[in-house]
DNA sequence: TATTGCACTTGCAATATGCAAGTAGATCAT
DNA sequence: ATGATCTACTTGCATATTGCAAGTGCAATA
């Protein structure tokens, strides 16, 4: 991992999120699992960032090994493989919107309608809510065994 | 900076924060500026964390470009400098404390009192006033020309 | 049984980092 | 007035990480 070194990660929050997704990759992967209803390793490697395979595989097992994705194997199809969002990467979801309301208004090309903060700001955890049941929605349809969900 | 490569990071709001704060050092140097009123080169070259000084270097030149720090010399003092945070970068307090509550939920050996949590769910727009009068405070005093600050 | 799909691994050149040492201008002490 | 010190960096180089392309292995499909 980029400076590393010999830092112990934990004890300031600020340090502990950042050891964790303090990284780009990192980063957008959960984006688009917590988001972007992606699941899967192709998926992931479709996003239009253009990750290296090894670098996926690499912050794949990274962010189970921390707890934030849960790999499971279909067992209805043995060569298909899941990640699947924990609570813990849940749980980031506030901080993610929060950066979200922040990007929209900073970024000149930001491509995210302005409703998007306002319906934020108005209800923040009627829209975690909402981000939280799309999750829950995809997850059960693929562990329910709807595999072209 | 680590994977750049040709990506354009604004467009999508969770890519344009990873794009600029993506990034372990920026991370922990908004984290100094903002909540633990650091304004210097060797103020924030002695953070725990050990950062190299050209790796500082790079980062504070980089945070002023895209407009979270604005580098003044201080005109009492023409050896030194101060990095005060912007609006922008301040902008960035509540996605910044909703990942700390976040931390103190999962960082096992956080140092973090649980009262953080607690006083910032009660009252988030209060919290994130009182980090800010604290950034005022300590400007104030710098740019009012309180050297000793 | 061959082909394709999916989830990775491997090898290597390019890039970024960590560390130690050095530089340059401002300020301080004598 | 001048040498020491302070402050903010820069430079050089070994090491670590990344990006890219190609390859591997298992499963499902034709």
């Amino acid at each position: 991992m980029t400076g590393t070194r010999k830092i112990t990660w934990d004890g300031c929050p600020t340090r502990y999120a950042a050891g964790i997704f303090g990284d780009r990759w990192c980063f957008l992967i959960l984006r688009d699992a917590l988001l972007h209803a992606k699941r899967t390793y192709s998926e992931f490697l479709a996003s239009p960032e253009g990750i290296s395979t090894n670098i996926l595989a690499d912050r794949l097992s990274r962010l189970e090994a921390v707890g934030m994705l849960e790999r499971i194997i279909d067992p209805r199809k043995a060569s298909r493989v899941c990640y699947f969002p924990t609570r813990m990467a849940r749980d980031l979801l506030p901080a993610l919107i929060a950066m979200m309301v922040w990007s929209t208004k900073y970024d000149k090309h930001t491509e995210a309608p302005t409703s998007f903060a306002k319906a934020y700001q108005s209800d923040p955890l009627g829209t975690i809510a909402w981000y939280e049941a799309e999750i829950d929605r995809v997850d059960a349809a693929i562990r329910g065994g709807d595999i072209n969900t």
